[in-house]
DNA sequence: ACTGAAAGACACAGACT
DNA sequence: AGTCTGTGTCTTTCAGT
């Protein structure tokens, strides 16, 4: 169990920054529903609002809740092809990588990218309308990156799963 | 633009689920922080609460809007390591996919799964709290789902960008 | 489709246990 | 750390334009 490092031989667990069983319980129910009010919740893990309201803030300030998100349909709004790419760097020094961040930072068409182990460097997500859409990014958008390598794509066929839950 | 098919010659166009501009600023808004208050949204895209209100009742209809979620942090949750996982299957019939949709959609630890293009059936996302959590999911619980053939992970060494935004 | 008004529910703060 | 109580604000509905 973590403590509190402020006072080193503080023997009484003071307030940190882990949640217990009660902020689980909360953070279940607005893992599916950021909407739903604090006297709802309440009364689902068996407590009266302020309470509820005060470990929410603190989940908040704690940085364990990070947004309260909307999730829009990509197909229902012209994103319907997703492709996954690899992609190596020329240089690998780290001023070569910063940029390589910044510049990824700008593609919009870029929802996620993770650095890598094996063959490539990096992978990205890519939502485009279809394939011409696709095709534009990558010519005139990934391509026009400085000190870019290779690309390796693969096509999304099917969405057989997709969450955002991490507790049950 | 696409026009009701439910009358072929309606020249009228008739309510459809397509989300006009103010619609689009709406859920530009939402998706940054999906507990914004209808009435801060009226004022930020210069309408009254009631038809802001109206609007977002419609999309939630039409399923543009598939979700308000609470994205909690990973790292904070024992959800630190992240790992792609490939995969493919012994039989690629109808029946043994679906079968193997079922026993992904179990596994708490796979947040994402696409069917894909390439030499691997399936990309997984899966979350774990470290490479023992990762290992014991690997062995006990990926490996024990049927008409499994090969599997290759990729490990995520660091987050770049993750974001969920569709709209700008 | 939007405006304006009106009811009910909720968030949030305070005093108390 | 939680309950109870009150106030102001917001959501939500409805009649009207």
């Amino acid at each position: 169990m973590k403590r509190n490092p402020k006072t080193e031989e503080s023997a009484i667990p003071q307030t940190h920054p882990e949640p217990d069983d009660k902020d689980r319980e909360i953070l279940k129910l607005l893992q599916e529903n950021a909407r739903m009010s604090v006297t709802e919740i309440a009364s689902r893990v068996h407590l009266s609002p302020t309470p509820v309201h005060e470990r929410i803030r603190r989940l908040e300030e704690w940085g364990v809740i990070r947004q309260y998100a909307t999730l829009l349909d990509a197909q229902k709004l012209d994103k319907g092809l997703m492709v996954i790419c690899y992609v190596s760097l020329k240089q690998h020094d780290k001023k070569a990588g910063l940029k390589f961040i910044q510049a990824i930072n700008g593609l919009n068409e870029v929802v996620e990218c993770y650095s890598i182990s094996g063959e490539f460097d990096f992978m990205l997500k890519v939502l485009a309308k279809d394939m011409a859409g696709f095709y534009d990014f990558h010519v005139n958008r990934l391509s026009q990156v400085e000190n870019l390598g290779h690309v390796q794509s693969v096509f999304v066929m099917g969405v057989i799963k997709q969450t955002h839950k991490m507790l049950f």
